[in-house]
RNA sequence: GGGCGGGUAGCUCAGCUGGCUAGAGCACUCGCUUUACACGCGAGGGGUCGUGGGUUCGAGUCCCUCCCCGCCCA
């Protein structure tokens, strides 16, 4: 074996060895859920499957992928060594607009030819070869990264079985209304001439104007056919009607009001100006309508309280002042519901006209819904651009003296993600798909499972399936105050309810419902009930009135999120409450002592910044006493009431102003928000819902991810599915513009429809939405008075796009398919079923068995910026397709996943994201080439922290002119080194004699055997338990630290000595390095299965409790299991000793500059230590070789021997030999130094033990830890100084 | 504006439910080509844990405030 590991003598070969044996094919025969994980040859084994998030056919993998799929094959090939039928589905996306405006800049470049200058279809052909080129790259890519894809099985989002599978969802979808043809306003691209979804249009800060334009007051007009021929409204009219602030305006002239705007040349299209109704100048206006300028329509004057007031008419200043948009706003919004989403929505709101004024390249015109008798004086428009339709309106503003103002202003425009053009609200037909119906988003929203405890660690090989169920809510625990008992007439008397709001007087009825929460694991000292009633003092001072105010308004801050806060009484020194402390996650409640800290700490702050003191506040201690029923509620609550009376704070009860029930108030305030009951979605455990239809099932990690997939779903809009693009999945709709069209007769065409369609659904060859003239109108909002009649639109959706018949008999009825194709997340939302052959797997070998073995899959690992774009919708497909029933009985389906893995995303060095324009990409393939695919692999695991983002310093290598990260050289030397000890370990285990067989053996007594075994075990829990929390970076490390720190710079330097006569050890060093290389291989397949090809033919005995059972191949052996039985808590200890002792020989050595050469003598303390002499004799050929030593002495060097002197565990201790003549001044030194850290750390220590809170208070075991460490630093200390005087 | 994440050694990051004299890798200094490895070995230096306050016997860790940086949504 050469002395250095290169990857490129490796990498091709064991692929193509992995290849050749179908290592990662997967077989769904085999499956089988309810069984155990198993390596049994042919025996039923329970899935493991992932789906790649699909890469886009658009470019080359950038190393965001590389991170991506390096974690999937990580816990594709744990689960595979695991005992799982492992499927990881590759495939690549067809990424309809961004590919086809790559090809479409290709053809303009190589070409000089634009899309339409070809038929349709050779368009698509080109695309269709720049996918295969690009499919190529991207598979190649993937392949030398090492991913264990089942390769067989690749899936392109538009081949013939994905497309088989996106027909029929959009069949079943459109067969039940849940597709729908929508005029609506879209967010349309001008450049590429095609609707984008929401998720596509990014937002970008713009430098603008907000341009000020009056627009003339008229009088209802009484023939709208002569729009010239209107009444201006004069100010003197104006101020008649009771128009404010127009005294110094000249009273004959008209009247006008002032719109603010950013996009004038919209104007053409305005319906309305709105107006805010608590503008005072509304109800003046009110019946006034205004003539449009230039194009001279009259429009009317609408109010509407989505009109931002102007800032000196806002209730608070302050606020307004905040608002930039208040800043600007003159009060006077102008209305164009065809180019602007919230006019839109105002024009629905007052039905007002739609005109839409521009062409689809977004120039003005009059051809695409601007009636030509309404232009009048726009003419000079028609035909400009955007831009420059903005400055002649201005221009004519100005020219007519309309202008007022124009004040430069940043905002930000929606942008196209792909042309980068400012994207125009276009109205437009489009195809929509409900989202909103519940099958679709309800289905989502509930398939979010809550938070679960962490899972409990166990042993190793452990499959991660199930977690302990969480107990459903409200069980077992009986109410505390089941059954409130009315306040009795003894004792002290219930309190009038004379101000029932600041005091409500609790009753029977008057408990709070929250009292009744239950409880389970509580500490000891909560345990019983959940009601309390709490004391705490103020420590030196009193509070004044305005500090008891926010005494108060600390706890109204505090109500909800960790207690509900029933009663509060704040007295000048002290203060009580009555509260129950709330969940802060399901089954865990918010501890007493937090509650009263985050109280306490919140006012403190608050009072101390009034003060402008600073220094305690509060006495630390505090009362608390369990309510034990509602009768002892009723009297702490009475006494609280009466506490200020006794104080003569007050006159009686109830009028003390300190005293109040938050819990009442902040229901009234706060509707509920953050009171825990409007908490969601259901608490079931996974295993409640591992087979049922999969409510409760999807999890996201890191969970707090699981807020920004709620928050998007209740904000969701019905999704825009059309394209208007070539490249895609042509939607497959036949339609006709008007039934009138028809070119059969009805009867006859009726007749024909109605036997494609026949009388069993399931089999249905079309589906015939006819989009009924109100369901039409609902879904477009549109007003009648644009002339078409939206009923007579026709569509129909055929169900098999090569089922010739239907399609020649609408052909010939005068149908025609629409042009359009599908948005490409339509397809990519079925990723999970089209690619394991849904809706029929039986229909090809290639997905046989596949849909029910493998879906749900197991995880989803993808970058967050996906979560709503993607995950939503497959989870929204994936229930609603296999679910069951129709709209009224719904049952969905299962979740397309259980987990939802969110990793890192990969900036440069400055923290920017890495890009091709910045120049700051890093290519994973010249990572590979330069550091090997099993290095970038390790740095990739090694740096993925739960955070969201994670940094990579980008370096340009002058010689290459390639971008590198200095990152990598750690997973280079990572792998390095590894190859070197295991060129080591197999050298020796090459030169061992042949009769060493396979047989059972018990593990050698040495103690580095033991102690490397026990390390062994301990790492493989770590790294099991980590594999389950998707901590790959907490994996990473602990390989890292198993191979490098315990099993090179310990195990190996230890058993040197001694291995090669040994084979006890022998078989310890194999069965280590084979455990090392087993639980390594998921991150680093390639050099792991290189060194396992040698290993593996190299035999030595097993070792009991290490399973390890052979393979041919790594990729394919048994995940390691270490028994409980290696742990060796003792080896350890004794084996830490040693290595301390050998860090302070090694440490004096060096300090001394002893020749690293030059073998030294030990002196210990025999008399003193006898224990450690024993052991350091015991293990004496560990500790010479690894410390230098010639000899171990028992006793210390007698006078006149050059020594110096070792503390060592509070004894003196000694080493001779050192040099020929001892350097007396580097030996005060170090001795003065380490007195100097040695009097430091006792001075921490005896402050820590002086201070009488931390001997009453620390718990016992750490006082007495404390004070060891104490009596062991003096010791030592006093060693030193023996040392250090017999120096002189 | 709302939500989320981050600010710990020169750099990249660990540090879970408060108990350290705050860790790792790279970089740096010193010594070593010791028969697995210089992509290495041994020894070291380097941090008032963003600011200010509070809670606590005890705060990098909990609470509040403010300041930076980044992402997502409006």
């Amino acid at each position: 074996m050469p002395r250095t590991y290169r990857p490129s003598d490796h990498e091709t070969r064991i692929r193509a060895a992995w290849d050749e044996r179908g290592a990662f094919r997967a077989d769904p025969a085999r499956v089988d859920r309810a069984t155990a994980p198993t390596h049994e040859p042919g025996a039923p084994r329970p899935p493991y499957a992932v789906v790649i998030p699909p890469p886009n056919v658009t470019a080359a993998l950038h190393l965001g992928h590389a991170l991506n799929n390096t974690l999937q094959d990580v816990l594709v090939r744990v689960h595979r060594m695991m005992g799982y039928e492992t499927l990881w589905m590759p495939g690549t996306d067809h990424a309809g607009i961004a590919t086809q405006t790559v090809v479409e800049r290709r053809l303009i470049k190589d070409e000089g030819k634009r899309r339409t200058d070809y038929p349709r279809e050779e368009f698509v052909a080109r695309v269709q070869a720049f996918k295969d080129e690009y499919e190529a790259i991207i598979t190649d890519q993937l392949k030398k990264m090492g991913c264990s894809c089942d390769w067989s099985r690749q899936r392109f989002t538009m081949d013939d079985i994905c497309a088989r599978a996106v027909r029929e969802a959009f069949f079943m979808l459109f067969k039940e209304g849940l597709i729908y043809r929508g005029k609506r306003l879209v967010n349309w691209d001008p450049v590429t001439q095609t609707a984008l979804a929401d998720d596509e249009v990014e937002m970008k800060e713009v430098d603008g104007f907000f341009y000020y334009l009056r627009y003339p007051l008229i009088h209802k007009p009484k023939d709208f056919k002569e729009p010239q021929n209107v009444e201006f409204v004069t100010w003197s009219e104006l101020a008649a009607r009771g128009y404010p602030d127009v005294e110094d305006k000249p009273g004959d002239k008209p009247a006008y009001i002032t719109v603010a705007t950013t996009r004038p040349e919209t104007c053409l299209g305005d319906t309305g100006v709105a107006v805010n109704p608590k503008d005072p100048r509304a109800p003046s206006l009110r019946g006034l309508w205004v003539q449009l300028p230039l194009v001279k329509r009259p429009i009317r004057i609408v109010e509407d309280d989505y009109v931002v007031l102007p800032a000196h008419m806002q209730a608070d200043p302050e606020a307004a002042a905040k608002d930039p948009k208040a800043q600007y706003a003159t009060g006077f919004l102008k209305v164009t519901p065809a180019h602007d989403v919230n006019d839109y929505e105002i024009g629905r709101r007052h039905d007002l006209d739609v005109i839409n004024v521009m062409a689809p390249d977004a120039s003005i015109s009059d051809q695409h819904g601007w009636p030509p008798e309404d232009v009048n004086g726009a003419h000079v428009f028609v035909g400009k651009s955007r831009e420059d339709a903005r400055k002649l309106v201005v221009k004519e503003f100005e020219a007519r003296g309309l202008l007022e103002d124009k004040k430069p202003y940043r905002h930000s425009v929606g942008h196209s993600y792909r042309s980068h053009a400012a994207i125009e609200p276009y109205l437009s037909d489009q195809w929509y798909v409900k989202v909103t119906d519940d099958r679709l988003v309800g289905s989502a929203q509930r398939a979010l499972s809550s938070p679960l405890p962490p899972t409990p660690p166990s042993g190793t090989g452990v499959p991660p399936v199930s977690s302990k169920p969480t107990p459903p809510r409200g069980t077992g625990v009986p109410p505390v105050f089941s059954k409130p008992t009315p306040p009795s007439g003894t004792g002290v008397p219930p309190v009038s309810s004379q101000s029932p709001s600041s005091s409500p007087t609790p009753t029977s009825k008057g408990i709070p419902d929250a009292l009744t929460i239950h409880r389970r694991n509580l500490p000891h000292w909560q345990k019983g009930g959940s009601a309390y009633f709490v004391t705490f003092r103020l420590a030196t001072s009193t509070l004044t009135d305005a500090e008891r105010r926010t005494v108060m308004d600390a706890c109204a801050h505090w109500h909800g999120d960790r207690a509900r806060i029933h009663l509060i009484t704040v007295m000048p020194d002290h203060v009580h409450m009555i509260l129950s402390p709330v969940e802060r996650s399901p089954g865990e409640w918010w501890s007493l002592q937090e509650i009263i800290h985050s109280v306490k700490s919140f006012s403190a702050h608050e009072i101390q910044k009034l003060r402008g003191e600073s220094g305690p506040l509060w006495q630390t201690e505090y009362f608390d006493r369990l309510l034990r029923d509602a009768d002892e509620f009723v009297e702490k609550w009475n006494y609280m009431l009466n506490n200020p009376v006794k104080a003569r704070l007050c006159e009686k009860p109830g009028d003390y102003p300190f005293t109040c029930s938050p819990d009442r108030e902040c229901e009234k305030g706060r509707e509920g928000v953050g009171d825990g009951r409007d908490a969601r979605p259901t608490s079931l455990g996974r295993a409640d819902c591992e087979s049922d239809a999969g409510d409760g099932a999807l999890r996201f990690t890191p969970e707090r991810y699981a807020k920004s997939y709620t928050n998007w779903h209740d904000n969701i809009r019905d999704w825009c599915i059309s394209r208007q693009l070539w490249w895609g999945h042509r939607i497959p709709v036949w339609s006709i513009e008007s039934i009138n069209f028809i070119k059969l007769p009805v009867e006859e065409f009726l007749t024909k429809l109605d036997a494609f369609r026949g009388t069993d659904p399931r089999h249905s060859r079309i589906a015939a939405n006819s989009l009924d003239s109100a369901s039409y109108r609902e879904a477009a909002h549109l007003p009648s008075e644009l002339g078409e009649d939206p009923s007579q639109f026709y569509a129909i959706a055929v169900r098999d796009t090569s089922d010739r018949e239907v399609i020649d008999f609408l052909e010939s009825a005068g149908f025609t398919q629409d042009p359009d194709v599908l948005d490409t997340w339509f397809s990519s939302a079925l990723w999970p079923l089209s690619t394991l052959g849904w809706p029929d797997p039986e229909q090809s070998v290639d997905t046989r068995g596949l849909l029910s073995a493998f879906n749900p899959t197991d995880v989803l690992c993808t970058a967050r910026e996906i979560i709503t774009l993607w995950v939503s919708r497959m989870v929204m497909f994936n229930r609603y397709l296999l679910g069951r029933g129709d709209e009224a009985s719904f049952q969905p389906g299962p979740v397309p996943f259980r987990d939802v893995f969110i990793h890192a995303m990969i900036q440069d060095g400055e923290g920017r994201k890495m890009s091709k324009s910045l120049g700051n990409g890093v290519d994973p393939l010249d990572i590979i080439e330069s550091h090997g695919a099993d290095a970038m692999r390790f740095t990739l695991c090694h740096m993925t922290t739960q955070t969201q983002d994670v940094r990579m310093p980008v370096e340009l290598d002058p010689t290459t002119g390639k971008n590198s990260s200095p990152k990598f050289d750690l997973g280079r030397n990572f792998c390095n080194k590894l190859w070197n000890a295991s060129r080591f370990a197999i050298s020796i285990l090459e030169a061992a004699p042949s009769e060493e067989t396979g047989a059972d053996a018990d593990a050698s007594a040495a103690l580095a055997d033991r102690w490397m075994l026990s390390r062994l075990r301990a790492s493989a829990e770590t790294i099991d338990s980590a594999l389950r929390n998707y901590e790959f970076s907490v994996y990473a490390q602990t390989v890292y630290d198993l191979l490098w720190r315990d099993f090179c710079d310990w195990h190996l330097e230890a058993i040197k000595p001694t291995v090669r006569e040994s084979a006890a050890q022998r078989a310890v060093l194999r069965a280590s390095l084979d455990a090392i290389l087993r639980l390594l291989h998921p991150i680093a397949p390639f050099i792991t299965e290189a060194i396992h090809e040698r290993l593996r033919t190299l035999l030595a005995p097993a070792v009991r409790g290490l399973h390890l059972p052979e393979s041919d191949m790594l990729c394919l052996a048994p995940w390691p299991q270490a028994d409980e039985s290696l742990r060796d808590e003792h080896a350890e200890r004794e084996f830490d000793r040693l290595r301390d002792l050998i860090g302070v020989v090694r440490e004096a050595r060096s300090l001394q500059n002893v020749p690293p050469k030059r073998r030294i003598t030990l002196h210990l303390d025999g008399a003193g230590a006898p224990d450690l002499l024993a052991l350091a004799q015991r293990e004496r050929i560990l500790v010479e070789t690894l410390a230098g030593l010639e000899t171990i002495e028992g006793t210390l060097p007698g006078a006149g021997v050059a020594a110096t002197a070792l503390a060592f565990e509070g004894r003196e201790h000694a080493l001779s030999n050192l040099t020929d003549a001892l350097d007396t001044g580097a030996e005060r030194e170090r001795l003065e130094k380490k007195m100097a850290d040695l009097d430091k750390s006792i001075g921490a220590l005896e402050s820590r033990l002086n201070n009488p809170g931390y001997a009453n208070r620390a718990p016992p075991n750490l006082v007495q830890q404390t004070r060891d460490q104490l009596e062991s630093a003096v010791k030592e200390r006093d060693a030193t100084r023996g040392a250090l005087e017999r120096l002189s």
